[in-house]
RNA sequence: GGAGAGUUGGCAGAGUGGUAAUGCAACGGACUCGAAAUCCGUCGAACCGGUAACACCGGCGCGCAGGUUCAAAUCCUGUACUCUCCUCCA
């Protein structure tokens, strides 16, 4: 969430900036023009309530004498029917403001392309050489199923379209990846969490996802408060602070957790219709950071240096983009994408989005830390994937497919495979 | 699922309608070569408004949300969570 106070100080620069991510000049004025009602109301309010306090410490002192205090509170009693109407002007007007507000996304950090069109995004550097096939390589959909690892026929009897099977060699790679991106993050102080994957609402809202994005989202209710399977791990990792003030020697903090991610893909029918690219469930290491606002862009960098040596451990091709003002997400003041070469399709797709928040979801979640001078300041969060594990195993099989149909096991990974070194069919 | 108890500041802990005791901690000072102890003083979270301000004034503030009242930590309703016992369960 924006602070009113900066788009009351510099309207203009709010205004944009924030054009840059697709939002209209009106609703900044808007907010503006709602708050100065507020404030007004605030005012006169509050001058009732004073009146009433000193009035009512009055009627105490003569109730305790034995005095009469009829006429004084024959008068507070419309003074508290002035309050009461007051009030509610008040927070309507609040609920008003909030409306806009909570519904503005981040402002884009200086040196982010400035762009609605996603195509606008800027090439950071590339990495590893992309291999030269001596033959047609396959899809890594085609190459799972031929070897009987993946099987997206029956997930789709069982659930639908978008769900997998893995199965044999293919489970066991899909685990071992994952293992080995947790035990990376733990030598590099991550510190692990497993998490809930049912989460509340007001989770949903501290990280962002609500109150714009819920159709993006599996939600169910049992008989009470609902509950949304979570579509990242950021979700429950930032809200563990939530309303917290969290110990300033303590940052920064780094946590990383496998989850399950759920999402449902509403609005992208007809895109990545096959493979392992856009499922509804599926499993992603995320890494979040809480830390001090001026320490939060070196610890983006941190974050993608973390994502980067996983593909660079596995000898997978990448690039690393800045995303385009209008595509980060609505919390991010700049993201940096992790792209891994995916040689079926010819192109690099993303892997990893490595966000700095800055203090967006601080002031939504409440999460802060007392600075020098012991006042309570919003901490900067930060997240990223450390990797998409369902992509990764994508990109492992296409990347280390022979020609023969077998696909070579990564070296870091052979460990993980029990010493297994090549898949083949059964 | 059933029954009971609880939730007050950084921590502990009083307060059953008149506007949040007290102790510890913290901060400032005195004493001391210095520290500890002791003494004196200050401070009661966070938030909002006046407002640009860590000054000052006011509002708000006793898990949360409502209600009653001139006035609510206190009374009423709803609700979340924690603990204990029973039940169930991997």
């Amino acid at each position: 969430m924006l602070d009113i106070k900066v788009l009351r100080a510099k309207p203009d620069w709010a205004k944009e900036k924030l054009a840059a991510r697709g939002v209209k000049a009106e609703e900044i004025d808007d907010a503006i023009a709602l708050d100065d009602q507020r404030r007004e109301v605030i005012m006169a309010v509050e001058d009732l309530k004073a009146k009433r306090n000193s009035a009512s410490d009055e009627i105490g002192r003569k109730k305790r004498a034995k005095e009469n205090a009829d006429d004084a509170i024959k008068e507070m009693r419309e003074v508290g029917q002035q309050i009461a109407a007051l009030d509610q002007k008040r927070a309507d007007l609040e609920e008003k403001v909030n409306y806009i507000l909570v519904r503005l996304p981040n402002f884009p950090a200086d040196d982010v392309p400035m762009s609605l069109d996603e195509n606008d995004a800027r090439e950071e550097y590339k990495w590893g050489n992309i291999r030269q096939f001596d033959f047609a390589p396959k899809a890594h959909w085609e190459i799972g199923e031929k070897l009987g690892i993946l099987d997206f026929e029956r997930a789709a009897k069982v659930a639908g379209a978008r769900f997998v099977y893995y199965k044999g060699a293919g489970a066991r790679l899909e685990r071992a990846v994952y293992n080995f991106f947790l035990d990376e993050h733990y030598k590099e102080g991550y510190e692990e969490v497993i998490t809930p994957y049912l989460v509340n609402a007001d989770s949903m809202f501290g990280t962002g996802q609500f109150p714009k994005f819920t159709e993006d989202v599996y939600t169910i209710t049992n008989e009470g408060e609902p509950l949304t399977l979570i579509p990242t791990a950021e979700v429950p990792l930032v809200n563990y602070y939530r309303g917290e003030i969290v110990d300033s020697a303590k940052l920064p903090i780094s946590l990383t957790a496998l989850s399950p991610a759920f999402r449902s893909e509403a609005g992208s029918a007809g895109r990545d219709t096959r493979g392992l690219i856009r499922m509804h469930q599926f499993n992603k290491v995320e890494m979040v950071k809480f830390c001090k606002p001026e320490d939060s862009w070196n610890q983006l960098k941190n974050l993608i240096h973390d994502a980067e040596d996983l593909l660079q451990k596995l000898g997978l091709p990448y690039h690393v983009i800045t995303l385009a003002s209008g595509d980060a997400s609505f919390t991010s003041a700049k993201t940096n994408d992790l792209e891994v070469w995916m040689p079926a399709q010819d192109k690099y797709r993303e892997i990893s989005s490595c966000s700095n928040c800055t203090d967006f979801q601080a002031r939504r979640a409440q999460i802060r830390y007392r600075d020098e001078n012991g006042k309570p300041q919003f901490v900067h969060t930060l997240n990223g994937s450390g990797l998409a594990v369902g992509r990764a195993v994508a990109s492992i099989l296409e990347n280390y497919q022979n020609e023969d149909g077998s696909v070579t096991i990564p070296e870091v990974l052979v460990p993980y495979m029990g010493g297994q070194t090549v898949i083949t069919a059964e």
